[in-house]
DNA sequence: CGAGATACCTTGACAGGCGAGGTACTTTGT
DNA sequence: ACAAAGTACCTCGCCTGTCAAGGTATCTCG
């Protein structure tokens, strides 16, 4: 993986979010959606994903049911809520504002 | 702070060396910098700073020798060494393929 | 003299990422 | 028939970076 975890930390909940913001799905292909959209350059850790679909869960962003398997073993899917959509526009609101200010603590001449 | 510090985790290395490119600067001066940048929306931790000055040193991207004070205590300045530029360009590239990887992970459709 | 600004530093708790390991089923190749 | 590889899920325990809390010392101003 080219970029690390820790670049990525904070933002994990945003990006699996996002993701359902598009439709349901289930953990395998959400981590294949990230590695694709990044051209292999980013992927989420199962364990990782995981506990970010706990914690989700726990928090009453997302909520779970088991579906139809259709090649492999039976998979696990989430849905998100409005409160998750609710979250997942105020992430997105924070992640333009981190983009903002690091450009210009990293760019700007003092 | 708006921004928190699990959203710029990773970053702070990149911010501080960012800083020291400019000229040699100490902790306190640093922290004001950071925030005035931000217009006061982040700002690091005394803590996170100086765990983070200690690490950029014993990494060897940075030395320091204690200064004069003007007014008020002494200060200890930091100087970034070439390897602490070296790391200060990589680390400004990671973040610009981070912005946009993250870019498509949150905004794309899939 | 006391308050507040300047300036540095350490300790310990906490949370998220992830390596390593495990389970179970299906498909494909030989 | 059997092994290997792909699909799909999950947990435990370590590691690392952040930060709240606390401490030290100096200088300025009222």
């Amino acid at each position: 993986m080219s970029i690390a975890g820790d670049l990525i930390r904070g933002h994990t909940d945003a990006i699996i979010l996002a993701r359902l913001m598009q439709s349901d799905s289930y953990g395998y292909e959400i981590n294949k959606i990230i590695s694709t959209l990044s051209d292999g350059r980013f992927e989420l850790k199962e364990a990782t994903l995981y506990t970010a679909f706990k914690r989700l869960e726990e928090s009453g962003c997302i909520t779970s049911y088991w579906g139809d398997s259709g090649a492999g073993a039976r998979r696990r899917y989430y849905t998100i809520t409005p409160a998750g959509r609710q979250a997942c526009y105020q992430l997105l609101a924070e992640w333009r504002e981190t983009k903002e200010i690091m450009d210009r603590l990293l760019e700007e001449r003092t």
